[in-house]
DNA sequence: AGCACGCCGACT
DNA sequence: GTCGGCGTGCTC
């Protein structure tokens, strides 16, 4: 009898399509176990094939179920390893876990049916929900601050694709997925959604793995990861609060999640719906170009008025503690003596920010990364952000002294110096205090209960939260974030001023914005209440000027290595390479050097920014790049790639 | 990415 | 002598 032959995706880092053969016949999309060297791995049958020239091994089993893996799905992963130029296996491996992927499909239980709430939609409301068609594929960008209706939209919109029978997929940043948002979300739309988080168990994420997968659960709720669920029936796709940083996947491959769900809707033929109070300025501008279709949203919830914002300049008023503007610590005694609530932003986790040598001046440093040291009151300790490694005595390497000192404020600092003026009326919210949501969760309701006047924490309190009682709102490290080296500075420091702007003086009182700034005359302080495109005209016109994003793509490739020569050589090779074969008008490539953080984690790291105004072109630069690299690497150098970097760092 | 093979230094 | 460090190369 003859054998089949059949090409199968495996979840390597190389393109991963290797071919088995099988007495049987199997259906594209199915999933099989595969022996693959010493190892046993599920792969997805990609294609059927003939017979090769080379000794092909068996297939060893067939998952019993319907192909989870639809032909459009495998499109959208291939579509995705093209743009990002990324090995289709490295694609399946960076976008499903090999726990999901080898899990057999198993009954899963009832999903909970609740009474469905009607939502009462206004007139802005129903126009946009009634200009969004259901059957075909068109992206609709909804700016709107946070109260201002966006959630009622997403939720009418959802019912109505579910109506028909079809999934909905509502994507939100991990930091959002609260439980409050789950519950809401069940009673408007009278079913559990299913959820999907890192938090989960293994045996939670299973289930609603399955339940999504097999058109079981009509609606989902998830992180970043949840696009890559391979849906049944999906018929709508929205992703709130487009604009986070946390869209965007570090490893390879780099995806911003944004874009993939925009590019899996338009190879569905189904709506996507962004939304977010500051979109990003590629988003606006494919609005503008029509590429996006823009809906706003401008009601103020409950007729809140705007904040009044001002701008405290470090130069000319004296420091409290040195580290809080006096006008601002004046304001943050009223809000105390009145019982209002205040918060206060700050760029900065939890430590301070640097370790210097009392002798010489000079900053303690990480011996296996190029970033200074930070010191933790609450944990005990000196480390490296970076690589976690601690320090239990620091000697000084210029001068042998002992003694460090400490500069700089972080929110563990400002809490500390803030609960000594006044005792009992603060709480500290960031990403290293608050080691589980539980207990973030729990510190916002005691915040919300006024339990406490004062609220210090870093961009994660700009996040949508409601707190009625706040009519005072000051911004600490707004400078060193304008500061970066990255051309989205301007655009990430104006999302955060009015982001958490938002968050004074809602309902009937009104709200106070300090910033402290040694840089007043800066821009965009005064463009934080404007409701029209003032911001996004201003960023474009920079953007235009300097050939920037969105009018040109970047790539950077990152080469890292423990032996900083050999890394250097390799990277050079690789540099001339691509330099040679495409300098020309279309692209440019910049010079090689130190990566933003020279040294981390023990490997020296060298980066090649690419620009250029044809995607095509990068991509071709970036094929060969990888190509010219494999040739000449050593050990177990890496090189990265970036396409689109949100981070310039 | 895993995983084995293989070649060197450190220790019972 | 041999245990184990990790550089190298392969996976249908």
């Amino acid at each position: 009898m003859e054998n089949n032959y059949y090409n199968i995706l495996l979840p390597v880092p190389t393109e991963g399509v290797y071919t088995y053969y099988s007495s049987g016949e199997i259906q594209v999309g199915e999933r099989v176990l595969v022996p693959f060297g010493n190892r046993t791995l599920t792969g997805i049958v990609l294609e059927k094939t003939c017979k090769q020239d080379f000794e092909c091994k068996e297939i060893l089993m067939c998952y019993n179920e319907e192909p989870l893996f639809s032909p459009i799905y495998l499109n959208f992963l291939k579509q995705m390893a093209s743009y990002y130029a990324c090995p289709l296996g490295l694609v399946l491996h960076g976008v499903i876990s090999d726990k999901l992927l080898n899990t057999e499909t198993f009954e899963t239980g009832n999903i909970e049916i609740h009474e469905k709430k009607d939502i009462t939609l206004n007139k802005a409301q129903k126009d946009i929900i009634e200009s969004i068609n259901i059957h075909k594929y068109s992206c609709h960008l909804i700016k709107g601050i946070t109260g201002s209706g966006k959630t009622e939209i997403y939720q009418e919109t959802a019912k109505k694709v579910i109506s028909e029978g079809k999934q909905v997929l509502y994507i939100v940043p991990e930091i959002s997925l609260t439980l409050q948002l789950i519950k809401r979300m069940s009673y408007r739309l009278g079913v559990s959604p299913s959820v999907f988080h890192y938090k989960l168990s293994d045996k939670l994420r299973k289930k609603h793995f399955i339940d999504f997968a097999t058109g079981k659960s009509l609606f989902m709720l998830g992180a970043r990861s949840s696009l890559f669920i391979p849906a049944k029936n999906i018929g709508l796709i929205i992703v709130d609060e487009e604009h986070e940083s946390s869209y965007k996947q570090d490893e390879s491959p780099a995806y911003n999640l944004r874009d993939m769900a925009v590019l899996y809707g338009s190879i569905l033929n189904i709506p996507v719906i962004l939304g977010s109070a500051t979109p990003s300025i590629e988003s606006l501008y494919n609005a503008k170009t029509n590429k996006y279709i823009l809906h706003e949203l401008k009601d103020r919830p409950n007729s809140a008025t705007l904040p009044e914002i001002n701008i405290i300049d470090i130069k000319k008023n004296d420091m409290v503690g040195s580290l809080i503007a006096e006008p601002i610590y004046e304001r943050l005694l009223q809000v105390v003596e009145n019982n209002k609530q205040a918060i206060l932003l700050l760029n900065r986790l939890g430590y301070s920010t640097y370790l210097y040598c009392q002798q010489c001046g000079q900053v303690a440093t990480c011996l296996n990364c190029s970033v200074g040291l930070v010191s933790s009151k609450s944990k005990q300790k000196i480390f490296c952000r970076y690589c976690d490694t601690e320090y239990h005595k620091l000697t000084c390497p210029v001068c042998g002294s002992n003694i460090f000192k400490e500069y700089g404020a972080g929110t563990e600092k400002v809490e500390e110096f803030l609960d000594e003026m006044f005792p009992n009326k603060v709480i500290r919210v960031d990403t290293e205090s608050t080691s589980s949501l539980k207990t973030l969760d729990k510190n916002l309701k005691r915040f919300e209960n006024k339990e406490a006047n004062i609220l210090v924490g870093t961009q994660l309190i700009a996040k949508g939260l409601h707190f009625p009682e706040v009519t005072f709102v000051g911004i600490l490290g707004i400078d060193n974030l304008m500061a970066l080296p990255d051309f989205r500075a301007m655009e990430k420091a104006y999302q955060l001023l009015v982001q958490v702007s938002g968050r004074a003086g809602r309902e009937h009182l009104s709200g106070q914005v300090y910033i402290q700034t040694s840089n007043p005359e800066t821009q965009i302080f005064s463009m934080i209440n404007d409701t029209n495109t003032e911001f996004y005209d201003w960023e474009i016109k920079r953007r235009k000027i300097t050939s920037y994003p969105p009018f040109t793509k970047l790539a950077r490739l990152i080469f890292s290595y423990i032996n900083q020569e050999e890394c250097y050589e390799t990277a050079k090779i690789v540099h001339n390479n691509i330099k040679n074969l495409f300098n020309n008008n279309n692209i440019k490539i910049y010079s090689l050097k130190d990566a933003f953080l020279a040294k981390l984690q023990n490997k020296y790291r060298y980066e090649i920014l690419i620009k250029s105004s044809s995607n095509q072109e990068i991509n071709k630069a970036l094929i060969y790049a990888q190509q010219i690299f494999n040739k000449y690497k050593k050990g177990s150098m890496r090189l990265k790639i970036d396409k689109d970097p949100y981070f310039m760092m």
